[in-house]
DNA sequence: CTGAAAGCGCTAACAT
DNA sequence: ATGTTAGCGCTTTCAG
């Protein structure tokens, strides 16, 4: 074509003001230029971060993004999988409520990619952007032990969620090769709560002098029962927790945690599944384990002075 | 037809599996069903449990949601909504980052519905959803007074937002109206931080015994300062907030907050949303205002007793 | 009341 | 290299 006749057609083009229309593309067989996010909570903070750099990276790609709330419950995450495959989205990006994700498979069968975020994918290799959850939680109960702590107890959840089991096993492993025993209570609707459950480790024989939290929510509930109990921390009772959160520098004391790249992990699923998109299934499943950080602050005995210098902000958060 | 005949091919229906391909739909001219969320920033809290009851309600509808954030970009704004209009969506609702919102109007002329959520539209009147700020800030506020406050400081952002001037704009109302002085301090990239600030403000004659903060964030920062300067509260200086948030029961001593009723915005503006779906222009704009919660707990005074009985969750919020 | 056909805007395959 | 056309799956209109 000459470069004159293009000229004009791309004036024409601004004059009309045309815009191609997806719906069109579309039914003619190509993918829209959405990606479909399915969180189990789309409120709880580290969901919503996620999402939230999910959507700015995809944003930036000039894709839209359809997000999800699953609410726990994995027939949820299926009926709208199945919409995602009807709207012939281009991709999705899934936090699985359970271990079970069959209905993602169908997916997949459908030429749908997907990208597995913070929990992978059980009896299939796909895409997955995960953490080091195991190592990580290995050198915070290494560091309770540096402190001087024989009796460490961690504290988690009943779910059955990879991440949870990620940081027992971590636990697990952290203890023996210290050669100490190890002390796991599970808090939920059948073990009771943090509340009820306090009390009675205190008494128990091999008293725990540190508490070691698989999540944030745990690690709270434990500080203010321990405040409430009037047992000073870290003095009495130390105490560390996987995942940060904002209220952890605002307690008293700050409470040491592992921090994990929220903002990044939603980044590094959009990449992923983009490549995913472009290359379609030539390239074999990756898998990428991004690095967190411990950030050592008051609640596990560190010097009050030490905790300020290295306080960190929780990243992807508003100023 | 008979129901023999519409049994059969129902029968066939499901049997081939059909599903009805939306983008021919669109296509042909209808709306896609699909609900546009944009909010400044995803990754807050106080949006994301929004953005989250958004979902859910939309889901129930059999509505999906493509979620936007701006960034607080009001080009950003006008770019999604461009892609929205362009993608055929049924509605769109708004947390607008600025005041100047005509590139939304723009929307309403391809016959786009919009609701406006926790700012209203300038200019138009138009669908909204909002909660009374300053109705609640003087209520907050004549608590304060009812302690024997006189000298109530209101610590603010610079940030030119509706909800900001409101609370401000119910502060000096109930400062007025008890007689009382007020005082206004903004905090921002050209006036400081909370921690520059506080000192030069604790030194300066009328010192203010009790603080209003119009937002979490700045609460959270004036209480953790004063602590640090070693001021007792509430004694020595009482603190109040617009907004509850998870540390707020989670700091020494827990903030007393006006508390919104954020999951319930979000459903009010889906339905608010659906209903000018169905209507189409014909019916007349509504502005829905929600009332808020007067959370007393310990910072503005009141007893530590007093404070715990009516300690409350933060709605939208996982167990 | 049932059945056939046109056409939404695009892409891909084909013919010029 | 350029132009033409069929058809994606649905709705709507018009004919039978």
């Amino acid at each position: 074509v000459s470069r004159d006749t293009e000229e004009k057609v791309r004036a024409a083009i601004r004059r009309i003001g045309y815009e191609p229309n997806e719906a069109a593309k579309v039914l003619k067989g190509q993918r829209a230029r959405i990606l479909g996010l399915i969180v189990p909570d789309l409120a709880d903070p580290f969901f919503a971060i996620c999402a939230n750099a999910i959507q700015v990276a995809a944003r930036k790609a000039e894709y839209m993004t359809l997000m999800v709330a699953s609410g726990h419950q994995s027939n949820v995450e299926r009926q709208q999988v199945e919409m995602m495959i009807q709207r012939h989205i281009a991709g999705i990006i899934i936090i699985p409520t359970s271990l079970d994700n069959d209905h993602f498979l169908t997916a997949r069968k459908n030429e749908l990619p997907i990208v597995w975020l913070d929990r992978p994918s059980e009896n299939t290799d796909a895409d997955a952007v995960l953490v080091d959850n195991r190592e990580a939680t290995m050198r915070l109960v290494e560091h309770l032990v540096e402190h001087g702590h024989r009796q460490i107890l961690c504290m988690t959840e009943e779910r059955k969620l990879f991440t949870n089991s990620e940081r027992i096993g971590g636990y697990m492993q952290a203890m023996r090769q210290a050669k100490l025993t190890t002390m796991v209570r599970m808090i939920g609707s059948t073990s009771g709560t943090v509340a009820e459950q306090l009390p009675s480790i205190l008494a128990s024989k091999p008293r725990p002098t540190a508490i070691f939290a698989t999540c944030n929510l745990i690690a709270a509930a434990v500080l203010r029962q321990l405040q409430s109990m009037h047992l000073d921390v870290p003095h009495e009772m130390a105490l560390a927790a996987f995942d940060d959160f904002d209220a952890a520098t605002l307690m008293s004391p700050q409470i040491t945690v592992v921090q994990q790249p929220v903002y990044n992990l939603g980044c590094n699923a959009v990449s992923l599944l983009l490549e995913r998109i472009k290359s379609g299934n030539t390239k074999s499943a990756t898998q990428i384990v991004l690095k967190t950080e411990l950030v050592i602050r008051e609640s596990c005995g560190c010097g009050v002075a030490k905790a300020i210098s290295k306080r960190k902000a929780i990243p992807g958060r508003r100023q």
